[in-house]
DNA sequence: GTGGGGCTTCCCATGGTGGGAAGGTCAAGG
DNA sequence: CCTTGACCTTCCCACCATGGGAAGCCCCAC
């Protein structure tokens, strides 16, 4: 029945570091194509399906969207790709993560400065609230739109 | 009917940049406590009510969970509250962001270094490709968990 | 032949946000 | 007075990637 170099999702999750609920769901929405199956219904995989199934976890973990790992698989099996589309790919997910690190640093650095002033005691009196409520008062004062999260302490 | 300085939910969206939909939702899950309505089921928000969705609206900005600015928001209407209290809160957010900055660093680094030594014209040879494929041959290897370092909302 | 662990599918939840349908309300203008 | 169009209401659906869990087969070892 079972082939003998092929093993059962739960045995491919672990083998890949990618759940099985997981392998299911990138089955499921094209990710990758359809498993073999046993006769009962158990789905198989084979070598170079853990091969590709470590493919999609590296992509995972330097943050592709699934939508992106698709793409990369393809060029990855295509023989005669260009590697400038890969290339493309990547440094448009770099401009992505360089996006969401500025705007997390900017949350970050205005907090803590906000945080500095903060005497953290029993006393009510905090800058931080105070921020809050005043971004409540100014509301979208002068620097409005930009998405939002660039605002400096307006004091 | 409706008072003088009450207004409508497409208004008081305008007016604090929060949308009404959002407003809603907040409302149904409890952030905010439920509007007042008119005769007909409209819901009405007076002056305070901005200020409220404004705090919320800004400590939205500065990454804050809904359910961190409940708290916030609860200590903001303490009079008698700990300015520690506020501060940890913020302190914790912080972490947390540096968190995933560095997470996400990681990730821009090793794609742009990739990406550096991919000459990106019509051939194939790829590192990028390499890397993927290559994570995909050492699987297990060091397996950083890298918790949530999926897509966070850039918002 | 039985017990336990693995597999299957199916549904549900998360967190914030948007889209849209179906229907009620309100004000202005004919 | 009636229409029109902008607004409001509730309700359901979708996203993205992931986990949880139930009900029901399957397979292997004892």
């Amino acid at each position: 029945m079972k082939p003998a170099d092929s093993i059962t999702i739960g045995e491919a999750a672990r083998a890949t570091g990618v759940s099985a609920k997981m392998i299911r769901y990138y089955e499921e929405t094209g990710l990758l194509g359809p498993a073999a199956r046993t006769a009962s219904g158990y789905r198989l995989y084979a070598p170079a399906d853990l091969h590709a199934l470590r493919f999609v976890r590296r992509g995972r973990d330097l943050g592709f969207s699934v939508e992106d790992i698709k793409a990369l698989l393809a060029l990855w099996q295509d023989r005669a790709r260009a590697s400038a589309k890969v290339k493309a790919l990547a440094l448009g997910h770099v401009d992505d993560l360089r996006r969401r690190i500025a705007a997390l640093e900017d949350m970050a650095r205005t907090l803590s400065d906000l945080a500095e002033h903060c005497c953290g005691d029993a006393r009510p009196d905090c800058p931080i609230l105070d921020d809050l409520a005043a971004g409540a008062t100014t509301g979208d004062g002068p620097h409005h739109p930009a998405f939002g999260v660039g605002r400096t302490p307006s004091r």
